[in-house]
DNA sequence: CGTTCTTATGACAGCGCTAACATAAACCCA
DNA sequence: TGGGTTTATGTTAGCGCTGTCATAAGAACG
């Protein structure tokens, strides 16, 4: 019942040509006449050929692959940055080969030594900071290796996005710009998202160079979700009761804080500043939009694809690409 | 500088042994004395070998991939279906290959039929309203195909997921037992998400049981998001102000129609029962947590790689594993 | 009309690995 | 002790494709 898959061979020998013709038609490389073309055409319609790109790449040792690493795909942020991975690619031959950490640098390792079994032409890796096999394997394996989200950190070749600290620096002072003073932080457990510490961090400076510091900070065990900002913004209040503003991790937690207000009766923004970052759709939605930050995920994403598809070959210089980031003025700080 | 990538000769050379027996030892195949491995995980790591699964996979026509197409990334729904994937597939060394089809028949095929050329194990596909060609390449290729989310339809081979139209008729009957009458229906553009139409001739059916229709309905141009909730309800409301309650295609839709409640001073539940479908965290988050329905995405997917890799053999007979759905009471209807 | 260039095609080797079959040594039990 | 079994390793022959170089037939040119 499974048909023998017919290979290059069969289509050849049906269309009355040599074995390279086909391939060349395949691949639409090199000089074929047209009438060819169509023969060649119509033996691989009548034999339903599809080509074995496993073969393809061991002989030509250059897959179509990107090996593409993520940390989580526990919200929005991440399969937005590899939509724009797959805009940014599509037309072109390649393929993504995707692995998700789990923010897991040892995890991240692992997947990178299986992905790059598969002679990928391009890595594409969220984040820079990695085991040291990592950084090696990346160096060593010679293809364009595409560091994401954070440009703090040593680059291995080329890196697309944003500084961390400097967005929570400058999320610091537009609280302080409009007259908060009292400020505490909700976040979640960081030991492995080293991007949100750049972030407080950032935002820590800030008050500290208007002499200021947190009133107060808490942080969610797990993961970050709505309910959990919405479980923790009331810790911080029992902590601090007297703050003015809360800055949240990200949107997801400012959200559930959001959410968190308007049961408890605390008026957004009178009371109580609200302030998040990534700027997701939901943040925009909710009655009072959530001040935060624009990450241009999407982005970040379509442009390290459409930079390994101008460049494939590793060139001898590193170089970083900004996307830059945006407060959204919002309703809620 | 890109150093020659050490080959299985080169390991085999180093340690002594034949390159069978290298192979075997990576692949943890075949009786191999403690000693002999020893000796050669040490040449891997001498030379810091990196097998090549082209090669691999030419030579025993089995790859590893596991084709995974998937109709959107837009919301969390699918990522979370592929998060399933991940954790069913964790442990093994499948991996999966995936492809997004953007609720497009055509690209769907174009996506398999480049998913093919490296010969996976098993194909993954989200839905089962497929172009004849698809149908034609999945059953042909020979290799396990499931099929996702709904149930409905003529499967390949298996089919994991639960029947959309039955859920959207329980939906209805829920409304129905809770006294709602007059109800109304916000949706999107459906011409691509046929599990969304299912959905909706169950709740036009079960109406119909009770010798009730649907007092109106609005659709949505875009794809569903909560900003499309937050415009539609209105609509829907001016159609029929009379409406006791809105069910809406999905929870983005429905949490938009929430906060749509919210700013314009609706009661929820008093005057306005409100209905989604997924059972996604944010709907739960919200104040009032949503009258959904869960669909149990993440189960779905692991589920499917599980089966996959206790039966990587396709079957004479087909299947469906019914993952069920589950009302969640909620407070909003 | 010979020379050079361009276009179209083919022959052949080999990419790096594994299936299948051999071989050899060690073990087992009556 | 000798056949049968098990364990450990090797030999050989490709898997299906593409890079490289070769060839042949026109076209272009002075």
């Amino acid at each position: 019942m499974p048909p023998i898959k017919p290979t290059l061979t069969d289509v050849a020998r049906l269309a009355g040509v040599s074995e390279i013709t086909v391939s060349r038609v395949v691949r639409g490389k090199g000089p074929i006449a047209e009438e060819t073309r169509l023969r060649v055409r119509g033996a691989i319609e009548a034999l339903g050929y599809v080509p074995n790109r496993a073969a393809g790449t061991l002989a030509s040792s250059a897959s179509l692959f990107i090996g593409v690493i993520l940390p989580s795909m526990h919200n929005i942020v991440f399969p937005e940055v590899l939509r724009g991975i797959y805009e940014g690619l599509a037309g072109s031959p390649y393929q993504p080969l995707l692995g998700v950490s789990e923010y897991d640098r040892d995890k991240e390792q692992e997947i990178l030594a299986s992905l790059l079994a598969w002679q990928p032409m391009a890595i594409i890796t969220a984040g820079s900071d990695h085991t040291d096999v990592t950084r090696r394997l990346l160096s060593e394996s010679g293809v364009r290796v595409v560091e994401l989200m954070d440009t703090e950190g040593d680059p291995v070749d080329l890196v697309v996005g944003f500084s961390h600290r400097q967005a929570g620096y400058d999320s610091g002072r537009h609280l302080i710009a409009r007259g908060y003073r009292r400020i505490g932080y909700v976040g979640h457990d960081w030991a492995a998202d080293r991007r949100a510490r750049l972030r407080y961090e950032g935002l820590v400076a800030a008050l500290a160079d208007t002499g200021l510091s947190l009133a107060a900070e808490v942080h969610a065990d797990g993961p970050s979700s709505v309910t959990g900002g919405t479980e923790m913004l009331p810790r911080l209040l029992a902590a601090a009761p007297d703050i003015d503003a809360a800055v949240f991790v990200n949107d997801d937690m400012a959200v559930g804080g959001y959410f968190h207000c308007l049961a408890a009766g605390i008026a957004v923004k009178k009371d109580l500043a609200l302030f998040g970052f990534n700027g997701l759709d939901i943040g925009q939605a909710i009655p009072m939009p959530l001040s935060t930050v624009r990450s241009n995920r999407f982005e970040i994403g379509r442009i390290a694809a459409e930079r390994i598809i101008a460049e494939p070959k590793r060139p001898a210089v590193t170089e970083v690409v900004n996307t830059g980031y945006e407060i959204i003025e919002g309703a809620t700080a």
